[in-house]
DNA sequence: GGGCGCTGTCATCTG
DNA sequence: CTCAGATGACAGCGC
């Protein structure tokens, strides 16, 4: 029995401490005002007060490494360090994996014991117990409750708790070394309340796995969104998309590089067909398009760049020449010649359609993208030429006999990208590179894509009878264009039209890049809503249930509280009604029994001293 | 024929 | 100052 009071009053500690930590009022005052109005607060209730000493501010006291003394503000502000215990507890984790360890003790002081030697042990601790039994303010100290009641254990067992319980404990033996444990009594029976607290925090521990998993599922499985939009404009080289999820940035990873490992294996990323070339890129991004915008992963990002780097690298190079296809390479060696002449003949314009059109592009860009290059040139068409009439193609087969010898570009076509969707192909060196390489890979592509019809600017050069393509003037480097001008003895319309021509051709991509940008922020944005909307609402499911536990375990702590109050005794040996007192825990830590009349009696003692203060002055 | 989307182009600003 | 890029605005084209 000796044991049972303890606990009994320790599990009033408890249930405090585990109010705190599920967010219910730690401040209890407030939390005693709305939900049990009737309830007496008071503040502090000095020595003659009845209370319960509670070490709630233990752990707080040192949490920060550094004990805080009594007097220090920030101890009489418990229900700020339970809530900071609280966080501490959420960040471990869900607090679905949490184990509560939830043991209630009521603890009474009789004055004849010993204090207790050993404060590691619950069963031995000692609370004190004194009820403000007197209704003239003359509190005694009720030394003959004989209740305590052990009613469970409830294995929840939560560390931080348990730490708390510990440092009560400590607290307990170090502040009232003369506390002694109370003999048991005998003959008490569970209260129904504390039934139905047990039981109402079993469903409260019930409803946090109940709607965490629900959270865990919203914040975990990423906000999908149709990127259908951003399907149609990625691709895979040094592609810019907002960070996809960690889980299926493994998922993208693993299944592209297993998509990679075929094609490296086969060294065909410029030989292979533009089908099988193709087929990287897209399941990369459909992989990666239901992209959430809760969390980002750059190991994620990094992993598509280094496979669109090494995917470009393997572009690049003409090591898969080895491997290509031998009726393709003979295709290609049986048609060099031809193809020398033209690949200048061929300018399709500004829309850099060769480069586009080449397996490096068609095996990291959307078909979309291509397809937006494979065509005429489109927009706006009010530009009039007087030249681009006079000139045919034939023109300007007869001017690709140029004494023009391209620059080596393989060292400057990854210049200036601002945006890397479209520049890998822009940039790509068969638009402006060796003639060997661009005329394979021209050759590649002309089975996907028909001879395109000289634009504008491409027919213009052509009157002019410039040797190059108005891909070429705008993919070569400045100073090789500059070289251009200036070497060539052009004349001032023919070197306007240059000029003209490379900056439309840079314009025209920079205003590609600049709408692929928008869409991606507006892809990006919605992403975020969508995800910003599904966190809204798993916080309110959250707080939903959250309010549900907090009425039920109000109700617990009301029943509770009557539970206690019956079982205390005033001084003269008659049992505390629950229609006259109120537990009240202070925000010292403190548990006071006090009369429920005796409302806001602290208020009421300034009142009065300030009255008296004043009363004196005159 | 009008709406809409795509694209090219121009003008302007910025670094 | 020049250059390159970014971007808003406009216009043409095709569906």
């Amino acid at each position: 029995m000796h044991h049972m009071k303890k606990y009994f009053t320790e599990g009033l500690i408890q249930f405090t401490i585990l109010l705190s930590l599920i967010g219910v009022r730690v401040d209890v005052d407030s939390y005693l005002n709305g939900y049990f109005s009737p309830l007496v607060i008071e503040a502090d209730g000095g020595p003659s007060s009845a209370f319960i000493q509670t070490p709630l501010h233990q752990y707080r006291d040192t949490a920060d490494g550094y004990l805080v003394h009594p007097k220090c503000p920030e101890f009489d502000s418990h229900h700020v360090w339970s809530r900071r215990l609280l966080e501490e507890v959420r960040s471990l984790g869900s607090p679905a994996r949490f184990h509560t360890h939830l043991s209630a003790w009521l603890v009474q002081l009789e004055p004849g014991d010993q204090p207790s030697s050993d404060h590691g042990e619950p069963d031995q601790l000692a609370d004190n117990v004194l009820h403000e039994a007197d209704h003239n303010n003359s509190e005694a100290c009720l030394s003959q409750t004989e209740e305590a009641i052990k009613d469970e254990e409830e294995e929840i067992s939560l560390n931080p708790l348990n730490q708390l319980t510990h440092s009560s404990n400590l607290e307990q033996g170090g502040l009232f070394s003369s506390s002694a444990l109370p003999p048991p009594l005998s003959g008490l029976e569970l209260h129904s309340g504390w039934q139905d607290l047990l039981s109402d925090f079993d469903d409260f521990d019930s409803l946090v796995p109940q709607h965490m998993p629900d959270l865990d599922v919203d914040l975990q499985n990423p906000i999908s969104y149709n990127a259908s939009l951003q399907d149609a404009m990625v691709t895979g080289g040094g592609d810019y998309r907002p960070d996809p999820p960690r889980g299926e940035s493994q998922a993208t990873s693993h299944q592209s590089t297993s998509l990679f490992r075929l094609e490296s294996t086969n060294s065909s990323h410029s030989d292979s067909p533009p089908e099988a070339a193709s087929a990287l890129p897209m399941p990369l991004f459909s992989l990666s398009a239901n992209s959430s915008h809760n969390e980002t992963s750059h190991s994620a990002v990094g992993g598509y760049l280094d496979e669109a780097v090494f995917e470009q690298i393997n572009l690049l190079g003409l090591d898969g020449l080895g491997s290509m296809d031998p009726q393709m390479l003979n295709r290609i060696e049986d048609s060099i010649e031809s193809l020398w002449l033209e690949d200048f003949d061929s300018d399709s314009g500004l829309s850099l359609e060769s480069s586009s059109r080449s397996p490096a592009s068609t095996s990291s860009t959307s078909s979309s993208s291509s397809d937006s290059f494979c065509e005429d040139e489109g927009g706006a068409t009010g530009y009039s030429s007087e030249v681009e009439s006079v000139f045919t193609k034939g023109g300007a087969c007869a001017s690709a006999c140029y004494d023009w010898t391209p620059v080596n570009l393989n060292e400057n076509i990854w210049h200036d990208h601002t945006y890397s969707l479209q520049m890998p192909e822009d940039h790509t060196p068969q638009s402006w590179s060796p003639p060997l390489k661009g005329i394979k890979q021209e050759m590649l592509s002309e089975d996907e894509c028909e001879p395109e019809e000289l634009s504008r600017d491409g027919r213009r050069l052509q009157a002019l009878g410039l040797p190059f393509s108005a891909s070429q003037i705008v993919n070569m480097p400045v100073e090789d264009f500059l070289e251009l001008l200036e070497g060539r003895g052009l004349s001032m319309s023919e070197v306007t039209l240059l000029r003209d021509v490379r900056r439309r051709g840079k314009n025209k991509l920079a205003a590609q890049n600049c709408r692929k940008r928008k869409l991606d922020a507006i892809l990006g944005l919605q992403g975020e809503v969508d995800a910003l909307t599904a966190r809204r609402n798993a916080l309110l499911r959250e707080r939903s249930q959250t309010t549900k536990a907090l009425s039920a375990a109000a109700e617990s702590f009301e029943a509770l509280s009557q539970d206690v109050l019956s079982q205390l005794r005033d001084e003269y040996g008659q049992p505390l009604s629950p229609q006259q007192y109120t537990i009240h825990f202070g925000a010292n830590g403190r548990i006071v029994v006090r009369p429920r009349t005796h409302t806001a009696r602290s208020t009421t003692t300034g009142g009065k001293t300030v009255k008296r203060k004043k009363d004196k002055k005159p």
